[in-house]
DNA sequence: TTGTTCGTACGAAAAATTTCCTACCTTTAC
DNA sequence: GTAAAGGTAGGAAATTTTTCGTACGAACAA
């Protein structure tokens, strides 16, 4: 009646951990200062000490790792990007789309104007795995 | 110093009311209590009250418009199903893959998830695109 | 009638998430 | 040396989201 997934681990990040996910996937290792920062330019306001209490505790719960050999801590992500947004995206597709890919591609290429460019390189995507 | 929540059209659906308007795309207006019934059968343990609480509270954001002229209201999304699916996957998109749609792909071909048909069916769809 | 069942309304608790204040230490500039 | 700048730690508050208890009215069967 309630059954749960196999397999999935309670490290699901929220809203804002994921921000920070990205920053230390595009960016690599880094400090919280940096990390601040780049929040503060791409995506919002936010203070210092909010982005260090996230971050601490995202390390509590080992969804980050951090070098403390300094005094500026350095941290790491400790969830692999490509697994993480499989999964999220898996998830994504699973409760919006019902698990269809195809669907999903509908809604993707209707609603927004794809580029060209971006069409191709799905094409070529395709050709690659028929071939393989 | 805000007292009402109607006018300020957060349009960004939560987890859980993301479920109920699933449920109500799926199946269309619908009681409280089938919704309620649905939601335990297909996702999770959850109390009625629970359910008719957060519904109400959709309601007051609009999200959902209800017909109360029998005892047993019936609620209907007021959020466009595709709008709605659209909005999300393109924030889905920007936030998890930068914006690319063939990232996406990628990452969704990558997982071993997608069946032949599928794929099969994203062909179809970008041939279609072409010829128009 | 009467009691059981099913419905809504409302308040508030509980839980989850996010934000920031304060204390205190280290490094750096002067 | 001293002050300013920049760092961490931790607690607590603020917010958001979710859950549920309680009250009470309507429907319905016996």
């Amino acid at each position: 009646m309630n059954k749960k997934i196999a397999g999935t681990s309670k490290t699901e990040p929220t809203k804002s951990e994921l921000e920070i996910l990205q920053v230390l996937w595009q960016y690599g290792p880094s400090t919280v200062r940096f990390v601040n920062d780049t929040l503060n330019e791409q995506k919002r306001a936010v203070q210092y000490t909010s982005t260090l209490k996230l971050m601490q505790i995202m390390a509590e719960k080992k969804m980050l790792k951090r070098d403390e050999t300094n005094m500026k801590h350095v941290y790491i992500a400790a969830m692999e990007e490509q697994k993480t947004k499989g999964f999220l995206l898996d998830r994504f597709v699973d409760s919006m789309f019902n698990g269809s890919a195809s669907s999903l591609m509908m809604q993707l290429l209707g609603n927004k104007k794809t580029s060209a460019k971006e069409l191709q390189q799905i094409k070529d995507l395709l050709n690659k795995l028929d071939k393989s």
